[in-house]
DNA sequence: CTGAAAGCGCTTACAG
DNA sequence: CTGAAAGCGCTTACAG
């Protein structure tokens, strides 16, 4: 590959001329730029965005950790989401994403650590938040850029998130199915120490007592997120018998795919006997059978913002600290009716 | 951010030692390797990813670019598909990915051409493999390890690639569905410019000569891999009536959705009326009602390849050059049954 | 407007 | 086993 300094021999300039061409500085005269340029052309030079990271400190990469890299991961609307959002805004603004996998929480965070500590990119979104693990802390100490999806169970004002109020929107979900005349309502969490996880089912909790009922603990299961997740729940709670739910909200759709395959399996009409809403607003919802009820999360709006207040903060050189919350939506279709009587 | 110059410093060593340490270079005495490690420590010392890759002229990355970024790209399973095995692979081996979005195809070249050219990765993943556009001869100058998803058009022996056998496995769709009695079948193709939509294309035409089938050109659409596609392709064909197909064909799961949308708002029962078969397997088709026939095509296991050819490619600094080829397999469900008679 | 030099943070061939 | 120096390919403050 050509470098500066084979433009420069043969545009017969210095180097840092060449340099002054290309990252578009002024006081250039218009016949040595076009020396330059056409020297460029003729071997086919770019610069060396390593060697620019290297001088300016500045990679033009943001960088985002899949939590765990597994199958189930990919089958959710979740992560194509973030991703959509991401790379939208991103590619407006000229920067690169940078993507480690992981095999679970602790590499996740050694990943980061290690994307951070190494510099490898601008600032950071910190994807999955978890109870069990002091990334933000980590991340504060490295003094770059990032921004969490999810209000921090520890708020401060020093944290910059995008939060879609899981708590509050949980309830609301509850709250709807406790209009249709649920009593007995199952919730189906993702993964026990995400603080998403928490945040749903405390939520969940509010709701009913809000309505005076006392939910049953085996009425709380995790499903990892996984599609057999939701069905292994409904594997579990049917042995409860006349006490078993006759509504399931799970905390995403996958698990609730799950749950009406089971309910399909076992020849359990759905919503007739059983109502079930999914969560993410994903397209497999609204083709399921019966159409899934769904609480939509603009997971893409989410993570477009917080790219852009990180790009933001980069170009400024400010920390980020907007917190910003985004509203969710109950669409209600087919899964979800009247308790039966 | 402490540099090696830091760490030698406090270890009251070269910069070079402490470079041999982290580098794992043999030749250092226990001693000092201690010394260096523990000054490292305490000064919370990681090397410079960056300036690494400046001198080793390896940036331990791989490059995709994501041909499009809009909705519809996201909602379908082949980009989270991609990124499973890409991901998978990736982390395996210690590689980060660098995934590029673009506006459109030329777009996606030029970002191809830019982190490429700028050196920002090792080895790069061809994800859309365009008629129009001469990617692979612009990467073949580079000198980049490279390898496309999907065998190109004019095959050489100096490109690698992993194939799904497109127009092999669409023949093998076609003849399901005419050993099903149906003889009007459409076909219902992503973006017509993409060697696959017509590697697809001429599978579904030769099995249909082969059966002694002339289909209508009004048979033959473009849904651009997004769901409304598919459901306007079923708006258009059913205006010719006794001539409409009684069987359809999509490129993508997500087309097909659209499709079983499009007759079920118009009260076309599937399979009794019309059947349909959509590809990728995706989770979505499992759950669709009914639940759809589709061609599973193992975009994470190709992709993976992908991943590990470039990678050896990488290591061994040999030009990538196997070709290989995946079974795709046809998922039989509920859309599908015997031509109306 | 342009050149010469120093520096970004590493690695490694060369001495010793 | 370790130090000193050169180099990876840029950018930019300093002169002129």
């Amino acid at each position: 590959m050509p470098t500066i300094r084979d433009v420069a021999h043969r545009a017969g300039v210095h180097p840092s001329t060449v340099s002054r061409v290309f990252s578009g500085k002024p006081y250039i005269s218009q016949a040595t730029r076009e020396r330059v340029l056409e020297a460029a052309e003729a071997l086919g030079f770019q610069p060396n965005a390593i060697a620019r990271s290297l001088t300016l400190q500045r990679t033009n990469m943001l960088a985002i950790v899949v939590p765990h890299v597994f199958d189930g991961y990919f089958d959710d609307t979740f992560f194509p989401q973030v991703m959509r959002g991401l790379l939208q805004v991103a590619y407006k603004y000229g920067y690169r994403v940078l993507v480690g996998g992981s095999g679970g929480h602790m590499d996740e965070v050694t990943q980061v650590y290690d994307i951070v500590g190494s510099r490898q990119a601008d600032g950071v979104i910190v994807l999955s938040h978890r109870l069990d693990v002091d990334l933000i802390g980590a991340l504060l100490e490295f003094n770059i850029p990032f921004v969490v999806m999810g209000r921090p169970d520890t708020p401060s004002a020093e944290v910059a998130w995008v939060d879609a109020q899981d708590r509050r929107y949980t309830a609301e979900v509850i709250r709807y199915l406790i209009g249709l005349g649920h009593r007995r309502i199952a919730f189906v969490g993702g993964d026990p120490d995400v603080a998403v996880t928490v945040e749903r089912l405390l939520g969940y909790q509010a709701a009913l007592e809000e309505a005076g009922i006392e939910p049953l603990p085996e009425w709380v299961d995790y499903g990892f997120f996984v599609e057999d997740g939701g069905y292994q729940a409904v594997q579990r709670m049917i042995r409860l018998g006349s006490r078993a739910p006759t509504a399931y909200y799970a905390a995403n759709d996958l698990m609730a795919l799950g749950i009406l395959r089971a309910l399909r399996e076992r020849h359990i009409p759905v919503p007739e006997a059983v109502s079930v809403v999914g969560t993410n607003g994903s397209l497999a919802a609204a083709h399921a059978h019966p159409a899934l009820t769904t609480l939509f999360v603009p997971y893409a709006e989410m993570t477009a913002r917080a790219a852009s207040i990180l790009i933001r903060s980069i170009q400024t050189g400010e920390k980020p600290r907007e917190q910003s919350q985004v509203e969710c939506q109950l669409i209600i279709r087919a899964s979800t009716g009247p308790a039966p009587t």
